[in-house]
Parts: C-alpha cells; sequence; structure tokens
RNA sequence: GCCCAGGUAGCUCAGGGGUAGAGCAACGCACUCGUAAUGCGUAGGUCGCGGGUUCAAUUCCCGCCUUGGGCUCCA
C-alpha cells in the first residue's frame, strides 16, 4: 500500500490513513477534519503521548488527543504551568522555578524567590497578566532533546532542575522525577522563546496561543519534594480548561461546593461550634446538631446491636503501661495528647480504643465458641494533630469513633470480612451513599509486624472477601499499618467528591501484644485474629461529610425539626397549636413559630433553616382540620388531613 | 511545625493616623397577613491580645493568639 512517499497510520476505530511521508501528528488531524485538528492538543502514538509536531512514521498507531479529554486537558494544564513559570521568571528575576504539573482540574508551579521573597496577591495578578501577554504573544513550544551534560549546562542557574536531571540520569527518580523530564541518557527540553527554555517529558500544545482559559487561584507554601526539611518554596496554583464555558462551569462549581462548606453550615443551622476558648480542633454540639448525631448513633447502635455486636464502654484516659503494651507509645506517640502525672503514675487521653477491648477479652478464659467476638463502642478518642492540619469537623482533635473489634479464628476470617462488606455498604447506604470505591492496603516491609506467612493469609482473606463480593478494588502497595493489612471504602457525595470513610483492617500484633487466647475444639491454646472496623470512622467527620453531601438538608429521618406549624394569624394558633401536639405524640420533631411576623417572612426563615415540611393553617384548616403542606422541594398543597399528613410524614421518615 | 491570607456588632462584610459604618439577626411599637424578606424605632463594638512609633493607633511596625488556604501528616 505505501510508497516511499507516502506512510500508512491506523486509528483508534481500526482504519488506515496514507498520509505523506514526514507527516505529524497535526497533518493526520487536519486531514481527518478541521474541527479536530482545532481541538487537538497532542497524540498517542503507539502508546506514548507524543506532541502534535512530531512526524509519524509508518504502521504507528495514532489517536489525537483533544482538549475536552482527561488526557487532553492534562496536556493543556501542563502548557498553562509552563507559562506561568515563564511569566514568574521574566518578573522575578532570579526566581528558581522546580516543578510545575498538572493536578485536578489544574496545575501548579513551584519556585524558590530570590532572598526568601514570597508571593502576595497583587503578585498573582501581575503573574497572570504577564501569562496573558504570553499566549497572546502565539509561542510555539519546541522541543529538544539534548545531552545531559548539556542540559546540566542550559540549566547551571537553577540548582532545582539540575538536581532534578542528576536524579533522573542517576537512576534514583521517582515518578514525579521522570514524570518532569522523560528517562535516559538525554533528557528533553521545551523552549517557547529566547528566553525561556524548561526541562520537561511534554507532550505540550503546539503553541501558547492554544491556551487562555485559565486562573490563578491561590499561593501557599509548599516544600521541595514535600520534605518537612527542606526549603520552603512558593507554590502558585491555577485552573485551566478548554473553553471560557467550561472555566466558568469550574469556577461555578468551586462557589456550589463553598456553599456547601460543612463549617459555614454548621454555622447558619447552628448545628456546632468551634469556641476558640476551648482550644483547637474541639466541637461542642448544638441542640438541633446534637439530635442529629444522636440519631445517627441511634441507627448505628440499632444496626450493630441487629448485627451480633455486644456493647461495650471504655474510659478516656489509661495508664502509660496500656499503650507501651500495645505499642502505641513506640508507634504512634506523636500523634497521642501529652501524658498527665498523677498519683505516681502516668496517664494518657486514649487515641485509640482497641487497647480497652483487649482488655475486656482478655478479662477472663475465652472459648472458641463464643468466636467471632464482636465488641462495639461509639469511643471517644484524642489525637495530636499539628494545627496546620486541622479542618473543620473533618480533621479534629476530640472525636468519637464507631468502633468495634472483632475476635476471631483464622478460619472465621474470610466469613467475617465478606459480610462486614456488606453491613457497611448497607449502612452507607441508609446516608444516601450509592457509589463505593475500595483499597486493599498491604505490607510495607519496612514498617510492620508479624510473620509474612500471616500477613499473606490475612491479605487473601480480604481479596477473597472482595472477590465473592464481586466489588472492584484497587491495589495501595506498602500503605497498610503496621500491624496488619486493610481495606479502605471510600464513597462520592452527591456533588461527586471523594471521602474516606469506612475501614476494615487485620490485626494479628494486638492479639500477641495482649498474649490474647482462647480454648479450641482441641482443648488448646490459641490466638485469635483481630478485626478493627468503623463505618463512619469518625462520627464527626462522618457528619461533616453528610452534611455536605445533603447541602444541609437532612432526609426527612435525619432532620432536626422535621414539620414546623404555621398560624396564618393569631387566630389560628389554637389550631396550630393542636396540630404541633399530634404530631409530637407521633413522635415526630415539630415545631410551631407564632404569627408575629407575616406568613411569607416566616415561610421564607423555615425553607433557610431546610425544615423538609412546613404546615401552614388557617381559616378553612381550622374548620376542615386540615393544613396546607409546603414540603421542601416540592409545591404546596392545601386542604391535606392532619391524618394524611401524618401519614405522608411517617412514609418519608421509613423511605429515607 | 512551615508558607500565604484574614481577625471590625450575634452573623456577613465596608472603612481607614484625628477615639467607627451597612445589611441581616436581637429587642420595642404598630400591622393579623394563605405560602421565600411589612414599616418605624432601640440597643449592641477596648476594631483578636500585648508591645512599639506618634501630639494622636482600630489604621503603621514587631511579637503572640486564632481562623481559613496549602505543605507534611491523617479518620
Amino acid at each position: 500500500m505505501s510508497d516511499s512517499s507516502t506512510i500508512e497510520v491506523r486509528l483508534p476505530d481500526g482504519s488506515s490513513r496514507s498520509l505523506p511521508e514526514g507527516a505529524t501528528a497535526l497533518d493526520l488531524a487536519k486531514s481527518i477534519g478541521s474541527r479536530l485538528a482545532k481541538a487537538a492538543v497532542a497524540a498517542v502514538v503507539n502508546g506514548d503521548e507524543r506532541d502534535l509536531g512530531s512526524p509519524l512514521s509508518n504502521g504507528a498507531t495514532v489517536s489525537i488527543l483533544t482538549n475536552d479529554s482527561d488526557e487532553g486537558r492534562h496536556v493543556l494544564r501542563h502548557s498553562t504551568a509552563h507559562v506561568l513559570a515563564q511569566a514568574v521568571v521574566s518578573l522575578f528575576p532570579g526566581a528558581k522555578f522546580t516543578i510545575g504539573p498538572a493536578i485536578e482540574d489544574g496545575f501548579y508551579y513551584d519556585f524558590d524567590l530570590p532572598g526568601g521573597r514570597t508571593f502576595s496577591d497583587d503578585d498573582l495578578q501581575r503573574i497572570e497578566e504577564e501569562m496573558r501577554r504570553i499566549v497572546t504573544a502565539d509561542q510555539p513550544f519546541v522541543r529538544h532533546e539534548v545531552s545531559v551534560a548539556d542540559a546540566l549546562k542550559m540549566f547551571s542557574d537553577q540548582p532545582y532542575k539540575c538536581e532534578i536531571i542528576e536524579r533522573v540520569t542517576s537512576g534514583s527518580a521517582d515518578g514525579s522525577d521522570a514524570g518532569e523530564v522523560g528517562s535516559g541518557n538525554s533528557v528533553s527540553v521545551y523552549r517557547n522563546s529566547d528566553s525561556f527554555v524548561d526541562l520537561c517529558r511534554g507532550p505540550h500544545v503546539p503553541s501558547t496561543s492554544r491556551l487562555g482559559h485559565f486562573a490563578l487561584m491561590k499561593v501557599a507554601g509548599a516544600y521541595w519534594r514535600g520534605n518537612e526539611k527542606g526549603p520552603m518554596l512558593q507554590r502558585v496554583y491555577g485552573t485551566a480548561w478548554e473553553s471560557k464555558a467550561a472555566l466558568e462551569e469550574h469556577l461555578h462549581r468551586l462557589a456550589e461546593a463553598e456553599k456547601r462548606d460543612h463549617r459555614r453550615l454548621a454555622v447558619e443551622m447552628d448545628l456546632l461550634s468551634f469556641p476558640s476558648e476551648l482550644g483547637g480542633g474541639l466541637a461542642v454540639w448544638h441542640p438541633k446538631g446534637a439530635i442529629v448525631r444522636k440519631l445517627m448513633e441511634d441507627y448505628s447502635r440499632q444496626r450493630h446491636a441487629d448485627g451480633g455486636y455486644q456493647f461495650v464502654y471504655t474510659p478516656h484516659l489509661a495508664n502509660e503501661k496500656l499503650f507501651a503494651t500495645s505499642g502505641h507509645l513506640d508507634f504512634y506517640k506523636d500523634g497521642m495528647y501529652p501524658p498527665m502525672e498523677m498519683d505516681n503514675g502516668t496517664y494518657y487521653p486514649k487515641p485509640m480504643n482497641c487497647p480497652m477491648h483487649c482488655l475486656i477479652f482478655k478479662e477472663r478464659q475465652r472459648s472458641y465458641r463464643e468466636l467471632p467476638l464482636r465488641l462495639f463502642e461509639l469511643g471517644t478518642v484524642y489525637r495530636y494533630e499539628r494545627a496546620g492540619t486541622l479542618h473543620g469537623l473533618l480533621r479534629i482533635r476530640g472525636f468519637t469513633q464507631d468502633d468495634s473489634h472483632i475476635y476471631c479464628t483464622e478460619e472465621q476470617l474470610t466469613d467475617e470480612i465478606t459480610s462486614l462488606l456488606d453491613f457497611v455498604m448497607s449502612v452507607l447506604r441508609k446516608f444516601g451513599f450509592e457509589e463505593f470505591e475500595f483499597n486493599l492496603s498491604t505490607r510495607d516491609p519496612d514498617k510492620s509486624v508479624g510473620s509474612t506467612e500471616i500477613w499473606e493469609k490475612a491479605t487473601e482473606a480480604l481479596r477473597t472477601a472482595m472477590d465473592r463480593h464481586g466489588v472492584a478494588y484497587k491495589v495501595k502497595e506498602g500503605d497498610a499499618a503496621f500491624y496488619g493489612p486493610k481495606i479502605d471504602i471510600d464513597v462520592r457525595d452527591a456533588i461527586g467528591r471523594k471521602w474516606q470513610l469506612s475501614t476494615i483492617q487485620c490485626d494479628f500484633n494486638l492479639p500477641e501484644r495482649f498474649q490474647l487466647e482462647y480454648i479450641g475444639t482441641d482443648n488448646a491454646r490459641h490466638r485469635p485474629i483481630m478485626l478493627h472496623r468503623a463505618l463512619f470512622g469518625s462520627v464527626e467527620r462522618f457528619f461533616g461529610v453528610l452534611l455536605e453531601h445533603y447541602g444541609g438538608s437532612f432526609p426527612a429521618w435525619l432532620a432536626p425539626i422535621q414539620a414546623r406549624v404555621l398560624p396564618v394569624t393569631t387566630a389560628h394558633e389554637d389550631h396550630a397549636a393542636q396540630v404541633a401536639a399530634r404530631l409530637r405524640a407521633r413522635g415526630f420533631r415539630t415545631d410551631l413559630v407564632a404569627a408575629d411576623e407575616q406568613l411569607g417572612k416566616r415561610i421564607r426563615n423555615a425553607k433557610v433553616e431546610r425544615i423538609p415540611y412546613v404546615l401552614v393553617v388557617g381559616d378553612e384548616d381550622v374548620a376542615a382540620d386540615t393544613v396546607g403542606v409546603n414540603p421542601r422541594g416540592g409545591d404546596v398543597r392545601r386542604g391535606v388531613t392532619v391524618d394524611s399528613f401524618i401519614a405522608e410524614l411517617e412514609a418519608a421518615v421509613e423511605g429515607t
């Protein structure tokens, strides 16, 4: 088919196309269609991402990356990061630039500014203006392969780039370095003006004019290579999209997420607060937050009772000897509150409940007939989180785990984990989560206890359980806790964000340390295996996630107030009070707001408070024993009998 | 802990070297109203805390506390 002057390339749909020899990926895109050529940002040639300007070879399989695909946006963002670096280098002579990858929804670039200078918000504006100038200048991104020696010369005034080059070529690079430059004896660089060249593996868009729908978002500190002891760099975050509309949509999504911020909603809805007098990372629950929390906890207790768990309570403090035995003082001391001295002993607030549950197990001799023994506690723990990491309810210092420790035999392990997966998903579904992702964390040989055999057995049990369920999972190598492998379960919330909530962890360390034993059928002593598991994880954190998931509009069964009764005028207050009393008698959380203000205002207030049902009673309702029902997110219905509303509310509560 | 940005009335925020302002909320009065903000009035602040510069600091400078965004860490 092809002679010396044409080449043949294969397209993703299986078809082939002839092109003149020396044709580039862009030529290919143009030959397919002008719209494709316009949207093209890079190409995938035989599985590798390449610039559009790269010549194609005969027989290559080629697909064009367009700017509205994830991969295409990635290229777009990476190129925009380069423009950011170029702008900073031109505005801040002497600035050292380090790395600047594309990330979810955007990109960042880290800089080391001369004299430890930092960026201000004004700087960000100037940088953005300079970036727009560069985009308008339509500078081509031109790729060059250069030898390591030449690259080192080229970047002689850029120590961070030299470090990356050296690490890559010495083979000690990790993934992020390889991502910057590629690997081998030569490195690739991209030049897009006489004054700016950056080390990069590519690919990039053909020219800066292909960019433009971007915004710089914020400036933050970041350590070089993420190392706390390394230099603190200035990181500029930005976002970039293929079109103005996509950029605006993204900014809109951010604004929407901000409206759902659980800290904002917690104040607006009077749910809880973090008084500074109390200390960082410690919350107090106001009545409306407390009722929701109680409902969550009651539900959890009910499900655990149904699931064969036994409830226990343990104290908040323990003698240091307990945490020495459990190993927390060896492995977890940095995460613990400082000790207090009393009665010639040293006591610590507990960072976990497991050691105390082990004491309960150990308190008397156990038989195999008791296993699996499932101990459950809503146990409040205290962890010393570093000040800069605290974040509303999502990261706090005092929190309550829906914590359980299951003691079982090796043979029971797989079954137990299998039923746990059901249990977890069933409980989470009750809270409106439908999408789950599973992660299996395996052993880190440098930070683990226990024999290889038992790690393998436990990991296998976790795998088997997930396979039985047919759930897909990702493996995170080396991500396990020191005491055993685990399954972490992420959920997607109503606006698609991912939260890690539940965890199921195998532990063969604590049974060892506490010398836990049971008597088997063979009348001999055996060591049980222990499972740690939490569904909410932390009740506080789960509450925060729920608040954002529902955007404050709790379903009827969880809403602090389920129905509010509003008399149209003071003349209707008696009837309104009767309606409210009837609802309360049926166990519904109901209140009444008297006619001191106009009806419209009171309805508005109820809506702002996200109350599921607003009931209006006026003359007609007094006469007919009815209410006007104004449901959240629905239409007003007049003349509904109180009894039928009660049935409706009952159904709404049951249904969720 | 480190980098950046904040801290002004209960909340959201404006202001700015000459001892402070709005909207909402609160309170009072009038209005009694059928589905998302009635009107008028009153009260409310050591402008985060401490120090410095100045005739004068809420404003400028320094330190601390605290909140938020990141880094690191993590439920």
